[in-house]
RNA sequence: GCCGGGAUGGCGGAACUGGUAGACGCAGCGGACUCAAAAUCCGCCGGCCGCGAGGUCGUGCGAGUUCGAUUCUCGCUCCCGGCACCA
């Protein structure tokens, strides 16, 4: 064996005996327990980031453990490799965005190999090869059929200088990312997916995923937002004709402090209105600059402009003038509000701006409404009542919301509605590198799907965006092409899918990645739902609000047998560093890698500036976020992993933090996790020849360790490790139940303390050696897990049998923790004074005595006589006086 | 702006159901080994007062509940994630 630890070689033998035994095969085996363990796919935008190394860490933790623990484990391995970042590297090399992606894809499967991760590379799939692609066209067609997908026009970012449309991450403040110019809101023609349709069922299923985050759930629960309120009209005539502008609010009991109502500047009766309005067509057109972003929508300035037209009130047939805002968007219900300054605080704002009249319709018992300021109170519900109201007042909210529903019903006005804040999604990207709209335009037909048989439509690979719109649009021979109705000439529909639709079904299709027939077969009934996923808490809303979507689209088409698709959801929290950048005069940024800069910190080692060192100028200092390629603040773990080995990137990143909580990237510390392994070595080394002949003697038999029955009188020191290495396992088993994997390892460090601090000096080891062989046994399977090449090896090393992913995860044995006494912890005013030690079955009563006895007692008491005692049985005991 | 989360020594973190705050590790300091350095090994290591025994303060800030609060409640501050076309 080799005295000093190397991980290179340590690795490649490791990863060589996995590959020759096909290790990380998953089949499928009948009436075995399964365990389908998920880390959400990486997009190959390169290379590997640390926020990867985490998340496939963890996995391949629970991977390794639930094969201890004697599961049929599956653990895959896919790429979700359509994306905008391959058109932004095209724009910027030339390069066509496939090429870019396989390479990607080829460099960052060797990192994921080296790192040593359980993954049955055979069910490997990428989202842009049309043999997986065609299931999202094809599944597209069924929703088309079955009227979950539909055709409706939309809003999107429009750089009015490339003629192109951009995505909110390419709008910065307002302005196109190459050009600068201020965006604008355009409305094009896009494919929905009725989402909405299954609003009920995606809030309700929420309950039946215990295995869920609170709040992930909770963040879903509030982005579906189901809302409670009235639907209801504002008569208006116009041209003649009869019309309602229709609102919903959930606050109808104070519908009689209605003074105006707004509509977005998409609202017909906008266009309509600004007709004959050059000041009000200005407007409108002004409020088209800017992103379609809800973030921007809601911290930007509320502006507003009257149009001078009056609806009528549904109840007191009073006018109520038709505002113009920019903060209403059509899409969202109406594309109008109610205003009732008086008790919403957007609307209190927007009418003290412009003048427009507040009345007061809720009063709360003490308070005094007053214009001056808004309070609170104006907006609760809870307790108001009405007032100036007429024959709603003295009504609570229920009461005034039913009585006010039920006249706007008999007025044919209106009715309670069910409100959703989740909104249909639209997945038409007008963009080259996605899954090709399958469908077809014909001048005759109009909009034609591309029957089954003629899919795949295939993506043409050779394209290279160029900024300027879709190249897709540009291609004749796939633009072109005959209608599969009439067979006269039509155009190819060259909107390609949001990505999203790729990873919907992903970990569906791992199941049975091969089926060329169908999208999925009988082997998802097997292997799903995943029993584990992982992934970042970026996406706990969107990708598995969509995942969640589409599996009960599918479960509704008879596809798959599943509702929920992941029953157990690992949030995994981002890994963060600092963002550098410059912004040119036209508002476009250069983002610099920390390693480009000089860092400058204050006496509080904070960062508070930066110069790059190629040009030696200053550079912006942007905080910390997310690694990612485009703020270029990823770390690559390849350095690393030349440095230190593959087990020391994974047991470093596992230790550092446990797996939920942000993670500010930092990388003191490594240096302790490689000294570890190195210790584990070397203490395996120097016990090599003890180790493998007791080994023999057991014929390599880890299991069942017998000592004699005055082992542990006799020999109180290695009791005394005994104890400690079973207390950690007990700890261990404890906290990868709970996720908990820095402090596995951390108990993994407290077992190799126990077991470096035998006495093993002459014939101390000879003695010692069934405990050292139990021990390292122990060591090595809690190891396992984290750091599997180093155990896999030495295990072998150290003559155990079988290999350690077939080993069992080790039993604590709870007879080795006993003791004859505890110490207590003795408190006096809930302050620590003292220890008191009590034989293990002491009696509350011999508790007290002993500790009313106790000098600290009598000293902190201060002649007091004890008022109470609370005993907290095996911790404390604390004397009030 | 809205929704969700976080804050503990110089640093990463631990503390299981309200019960010894700081496990384990990093950095630092002192020592051993060495011609020397690295590596390795041993010891110390929250602040303040004290020679010491010990005392006292201390888990972002401010209140509260409790015999006892890092943990529960209320109100703030700052940071992170998401906000529907980044993935």
């Amino acid at each position: 064996m080799e005295p000093v630890y190397r991980p290179e070689r340590v690795e490649r033998e490791a990863q060589a005996f996995w590959d020759a035994t096909g290790a990380f095969r998953a089949v499928e085996i009948a009436g075995r327990p399964k365990y389908y363990c998920l880390s959400m796919f990486p997009y190959p935008s390169g290379k590997l980031h640390m926020g990867h190394v985490r998340n496939y860490t963890i996995g391949d933790v629970l991977t390794r453990y639930y094969r201890m623990r004697g599961y049929n484990v599956l653990q895959p391995m896919g790429w979700d490799a359509f994306g905008l970042p391959a058109e932004n590297a095209a724009i910027a090399n030339g390069v066509p965005p496939a090429r870019w992606t396989y390479d990607n894809i080829a460099y960052m499967k060797s990192q994921l190999r080296s790192l040593g991760f359980a993954i049955d590379w055979a069910r490997e799939l990428a989202t842009c090869k049309p043999d997986y692609y065609r299931w999202n066209q094809w599944l597209f067609l069924r929703m088309l059929e079955k009227g979950i997908a539909y055709k409706h026009t939309g809003v999107v970012n429009w750089d009015p200088v490339d003629q192109t449309v951009l995505a909110n991450e390419q709008v910065i403040d307002g302005r196109g990312w190459r050009t600068g110019a201020v965006v604008e809101k355009r409305e094009i023609p896009m494919y929905y997916l009725r989402i909405t349709k299954y609003a009920e069922e995606l809030l309700a299923d929420l309950d039946k995923l215990p295995g869920w985050p609170e709040r992930v759930k909770l963040m879903q629960a509030n982005w579906i937002g189901r809302s409670e309120g009235v639907n209801f009209g504002f008569p208006y005539e116009i041209d003649g004709e009869r019309k309602l502008l229709r609102v919903f609010t959930t606050r109808a009991d104070t519908i009689m402090g209605v003074t105006f109502n707004a509509i977005a500047a998409e609202h017909p009766l906008a266009a309509r209105l600004a007709r004959d309005d050059p000041k009000l067509a200005a407007f409108v057109a002004e409020c088209k600059a800017g992103s379609v972003m809800e973030a921007d929508l809601a911290t930007m300035e509320k502006k507003g402009m009257p149009t001078g037209f009056f609806c009528t009130h549904p109840l007191t047939g009073a006018r109520v003038e038709i505002w113009v805002g920019n903060y209403v968007l059509m899409g969202y219900g109406e594309g109008a509000v109610m205003g009732v300054p008086a008790h919403d605080e957007r609307d209190f704002a927007f009418a003290k701006k412009y003048g427009i009249p507040i009345r007061q319709v809720i009063a709360l018992p003490g308070k005094t409404y007053s214009t001056d300021e808004w309070q609170e109170w104006y907006a609760d519900k809870e307790h108001g009542t009405c007032v100036h109201s007429g024959k709603y007042d003295g009504l609570g909210y229920g009461e005034a919301t039913n009585a006010i529903a039920a006249d706007l019903k008999a007025k044919g006005l209106g009715d309670k509605q069910v409100q959703w804040r989740l909104r249909d999604w639209g997945i038409s990207r007008q963009r080259y590198w996605g899954t090709p709209v399958p469908l077809v335009h014909c001048a005759k037909c109009g909009d034609v799907p591309v029957p089954d048989h003629d899919l795949p439509v295939v993506l043409p690979e050779d394209c290279v965006p160029d900024g300027s719109g879709n190249p897709l649009a540009r291609r004749a021979e796939f633009v072109h092409t005959a209608c599969p109705r009439c067979a006269g000439p039509a155009r190819r529909e060259t909107d390609t899918m949001d990505t999203f639709v790729d990873s919907s079904w992903y970990f569906a299709r791992f199941a049975s990645p091969d089926a060329g027939g169908a999208m999925v077969d009988a082997r998802v009934d097997y292997w799903l739902p995943v029993d584990q996923y992982i992934g970042g808490i970026e996406h706990a809303i969107l990708h598995l609000l969509y995942a969640r979507f589409w599996s009960k689209v599918m479960r509704d088409l008879g596809l798959v047998k599943f509702g929920e698709p992941f029953a157990n959801l690992l949030t995994q929290g981002m890994v963060l560093n600092h963002v550098f950048l410059r912004t040119d005069e036209k508002g476009k940024r250069t983002y610099f890698a920390p390693e480009e800069l000089d860092i400058v910190h204050d006496e509080a080692g904070r960062v508070t500036g930066a110069r790059a060192r190629s040009d030696g100028r200053p550079v912006e200092y942007a905080g910390i976020s997310t690694m990612s390629k485009s703020s270029r603040n990823g770390v690559d773990p390849q350095a690393l992993i030349e440095q230190f080995g593959a087990d020391t990137a994974r047991f470093f990143i596992i230790f550092t933090s446990p797996p939920e909580q942000t993670l500010e990237w930092n990388d003191a510390g490594v240096e302790g996790a490689s000294r570890f392994l190195r210790r584990v070595w070397s203490l395996a080394h120097e016990l090599s020849a003890v180790l493998a002949a007791e080994s023999r003697r057991r014929a390599g038999a880890y299991a069942q360790y017998a000592y004699p029955a005055d082992w542990a009188a006799q020999h109180p020191q290695l009791a005394a490790a005994r104890r400690e290495m079973h207390a950690n396992v007990k700890q261990a088993t404890y906290d990868i139940g709970r996720q908990q994997f820095n402090t596995v390892a951390s108990a993994a460090m407290k077992i190799y303390n126990a077991l470096a601090a035998v006495p093993r000096a002459g014939d101390a080891a000879q003695a010692a050696a069934p405990l050292l062989h139990e021990g390292f046994s122990i060591l090595l399977r809690v190891l396992y897990p984290i750091a599997p090449h180093i155990a896999h090896v030495l295990w072998r090393e150290l003559g155990f049998a079988d290999d350690p992913m077939g080993a069992s995860w080790p039993d604590a044995d709870l007879q080795a923790l006993e003791t004859d006494e505890l110490e207590l912890v003795l408190q006096v005013n809930g302050k620590l004074r003292g220890h008191l030690r009590v034989p293990k079955d002491a009696d509350r009563a011999t508790i007290e005595q002993l500790a009313l006895g106790h000098d600290a007692v009598a000293k902190h008491a201060d002649g007091r006589a004890p008022r109470k005692v609370v005993v907290v049985p095996g911790r404390l005991v604390n004397v009030v006086v």
